[in-house]
DNA sequence: AACGAACGCCGTACATTGTACGACGTACGC
DNA sequence: GCGTACGTCGTACAATGTACGGCGTTCGTT
């Protein structure tokens, strides 16, 4: 009764987000944690090791995104021939794990004793930041089931600290990490969507307003849609354009932390409070 | 100087999300707001119309997700031949458009005149949750540039209204709105990752613990990752699993009101505070 | 009334993807 | 010394979006 092969990445799933630990998690798990148990014992020495891949998918994500991830790609940047990477590597999912772990193991925390809990929750969300901005390809990969490698890990005990002593349950305090690190990665994911826009549109976003501003003005009427043109042209103007990533992530970061103050203080509001 | 057209999407892109606005501005708007001028004026008549090709996708991203909704599957469940789809519809991105603005179009929106602020504004991101939970595929599309259709219209005007008496200024109530759609659809995304999780793998989060448990047993020291191993454990007891995303969404949205509420009550806090 | 251009319609073709498969050679255990 | 487990990697396949071009239809103009 051993079960079929994990669902295998396949050229159909062309658009379906790319997701960690899509593979079999024994294996992934011994790959992760570098179990030498799972290393073969027989047949001709390995010419490279699964780092030597991992380094080259990472750094090839980080200068073409995720589009430019594909398995050909990461062998020409090792030095070897295309399905060389299938012999330290069982896939492209196991692949994005490893390189999600590394880039996990590898962020840069700081240490943050003695100071509030606020501001200590408020460095975890600016270290995930500055991952996704080293990191882009990292927003855009599905962590439902997270990559349970030493980074990983290292990651959250790290991250469950900062609310050491804000005087929650264990599992409110997952709860707060949780909300905190989904609020951080969506506004991620439109910042660096941004980016990507105006590269592949080569179009700036002055431009495509430009272009659709003036068809806009014939079709649409500023009365049937009162708040929507008032707001809308006020917004625009108080940022640079319609949409300003930066300003979403900063806003929204002040008001995930007030709302996790209101819990600490023990004035949450669930339903409509008087 | 007439512009190059703007970038097509060629098999290469596979793993960059989709996009909305990623055509002809102009020509994407005349099709959203179905522009008579822009229809042709010789030729034979057409046999077909463009919303029978968007209903028809949309029909088809619903069952198949985006990863079904190919150019050949929208043909078939149109009844023409794969190429003539582009008879009605330039390309992929366009009718991504449409089929969104088209949603957002049919939402259903509750009149909620009369309730507090805080009850209209749950009800605009239980109403886009609902959207999410029709087409999930909506939820997956990036809308950085907005489809500026009718419906995208009508529901901007709508979910600003619920700010009405809320005492916030015009920017304030754009950024608010903002933060709010950008955590709704955060949380719908990982529900929906979840959903497809469970179904491509055909294996549930618990046989996927199971699978994994045993081996991280191994490997794993919890001496080393003590509030990892003791909170983790207790946040997989809590809910079902270590990640259960309905709950994750009640959580959010009453995070994000409570943050919203200490706006409102000019109590907000943007750095420490005293 | 007749003609040419503008259009609808759509069959074929191409580059690109992940990876299954299998041939060939190497190194270890008996 | 031999069988087998393994590394290595060339070839092949199905699926994708859509460019291109051939053909027929309809309308504006003459």
């Amino acid at each position: 009764m051993t079960p079929d092969a994990p669902s295998r990445r396949t050229p159909a799933d062309a658009d379906a987000p790319a997701r960690t630990s899509a593979g079999d998690p024994a294996r992934t798990l011994a790959l992760l944690w570098r179990d030498p148990s799972a290393l073969p014992r027989r047949g001709p020495r390995r010419a490279l090791d699964v780092d030597t891949i991992v380094d080259a998918a990472i750094s090839l994500a980080d200068d073409e995104g995720l589009a430019g991830l594909t398995m050909r790609a990461v062998a020409r940047r090792a030095g070897v021939p295309p399905m060389s990477v299938y012999t330290y590597v069982p896939g492209k999912a196991e692949l994005l794990d490893l390189m999600l772990d590394a880039a996990y193991a590898r962020m840069d925390r700081r240490p943050t004793t003695g100071l509030p809990w606020r501001e200590r929750v408020r460095a975890v969300a600016e270290e995930n930041m500055a991952l996704y901005e080293a990191h882009p390809w990292a927003a855009a990969v599905s962590t439902l089931r997270p990559p349970l490698g030493p980074g990983q890990m290292a990651k959250y005990e790290h991250e469950l600290a900062a609310f050491d002593d804000a005087g929650l349950d264990d599992v409110t305090v997952d709860d707060c990490l949780t909300h905190l690190l989904v609020v951080v990665r969506a506004c991620a994911r439109d910042s660096i969507e941004a980016h990507a826009t105006r590269e592949q549109t080569a179009q700036g976003d002055e431009e495509w307003w430009a272009a659709a501003g003036p068809v806009l003005e014939r079709v649409l009427d500023p009365a049937a849609y009162p708040r929507a043109s008032r707001i809308g042209s006020a917004a625009g103007e108080a940022h640079g354009s319609a949409h300003e990533p930066a300003h979403a992530y900063r806003f929204a970061l002040d008001r995930v932390l007030d709302g996790l103050e209101r819990l600490v203080e023990g004035r949450a509001g669930t339903a409509a409070d008087g």
